[in-house]
DNA sequence: ACTATTAATTACGCAAAACTAAAAAAGTTA
DNA sequence: TAACTTTTTTAGTTTTGCGTAATTAATAGT
């Protein structure tokens, strides 16, 4: 039991670029991630990443080769997580009691996860009383770091006639999680599948009174569970 | 009503600057207040705190003519009762209901003020329903910007048999406000002036059950309304 | 296998915010 | 008033994180 991980001492830049390319190793695990993916990801220059990717190999968070692509080391790997359960927290906190929408959440979030207390964020968590999921369905992470993940599917791959249950929503663009509001969508709304229009794969949705069209971009930013 | 303040844009540094001439401002307005003051508050060198002046001075924020005392424009005090308000509502945030103790708020909040969100500042308050104190006694600034200075007296100010309640203490300091909860002073404590030894001007008070004494530094620290 | 393209890297420069050391102005005192 | 002290200011560096432009390595296409 000799790691005690290096707690903190780490920069906003540090821990952006750490959680960001924890975030793209997992999105896909098949496919390798670049300096220029986690570039475009971070919307800054590849020599800014290559620049700090240098720096993270040095403090071991980050493995590669010259010319490799990127991983992170079990460290690395560590605080990316914590930072996930930090944001996923704040979020939470935002959205059950400080009257923040869906889509208000993230922007902030991407502050207050950068806070350094361990004593803060323990708190937040029993103060909510252990929240399992935030608000966009995502699980929070324990504070034992343990991270998991289920296995997704999205709207869009179902069939006519289907019925499933919404559990989650991708929380990266405000438009869309706008429009999810805007339509009447929540977590565990129920939802039927009308129809699949072969033509431009928009779908024919059903959900409490409602009826909508959904565009197949829309459909596979909504995570469901299948229940017929 | 021309004026909706020019809403953030600063950097941590610049409103850390802002802050403290405010504070340094305050604490006693007949002295003025200079450059190596303010460095020495900051804990940065004079060079450092004459090139933020300049930069403050360019955006409107201070006033003060070349080898002359600082000031802050009505816009620089405005910035500065903002943070003070976010930092005493941050602070009661976590002695309320993060179960943080009275020496442990400050550290944690001095990065919490920085947060960009006005939204989240006046959720809070409200999600805590206005609270007019922080966990030091201080005085929270309301969402209007007003900001209140009770006439304070402090502890030894008092003569031997006066009687007075706890108010406020200085936050400065850790160690401070630690031996303050040790002996069991708590707001509202009333606290009777037994004895003041003039060879060193400690001072033997009695609150609740207990009898303890006090130098004149910590006295200085404390401040009380007298009863009798 | 040779060229074209893409990706990674290096070599600069810039801005913010800190520093040290030295110069200049202001204030104090004999 | 001259000399000394204190305060303010300037000058020159350092660190961090970003940028552009040019270079080098890896990958693909024919």
């Amino acid at each position: 039991m000799t790691n005690k991980i290096n707690l903190n001492n780490l920069t906003k830049s540090e821990e952006d670029y750490l959680k960001a390319l924890f975030q793209l190793l997992i999105e896909d695990d098949s496919v390798k991630v670049g300096n220029n993916q986690l570039a475009e990801y971070l919307k800054v220059s590849p020599a800014s990443t290559n620049n700090m990717i240098k720096k993270l190999k040095a403090k071991d968070y980050v493995m590669s080769e010259k010319y490799g692509k990127l991983d992170l080391t079990e460290e690395g790997k560590a605080i990316a997580v914590r930072l996930i359960r930090k944001h996923r927290l704040w979020e939470t906190f935002l959205y059950n009691y400080l009257n923040f929408t869906w889509d208000e959440v993230h922007d902030v979030a991407e502050q207050l996860e950068h806070i350094k207390s361990q004593k803060l964020i323990d708190e937040l968590d029993r103060f909510m009383d252990f929240p399992k999921n935030d608000p966009h369905g995502e699980i929070i992470p324990n504070g034992d770091g343990e991270y998991f993940i289920l296995p997704r599917i999205t709207l869009s791959s179902l069939s006519e006639g289907d019925v499933c249950q919404l559990v989650a929503v991708d929380d990266g663009s405000v438009n869309f999680l706008k429009y999810v509001s805007k339509i009447g969508l929540v977590l565990s709304s129920e939802i039927k599948i009308l129809e699949i229009r072969e033509f431009d794969k928009s779908i024919r949705i059903q959900f409490d009174n409602t009826v909508e069209t959904v565009t197949r971009k829309f459909a596979d930013n909504v995570f469901v569970k299948k229940v017929v």
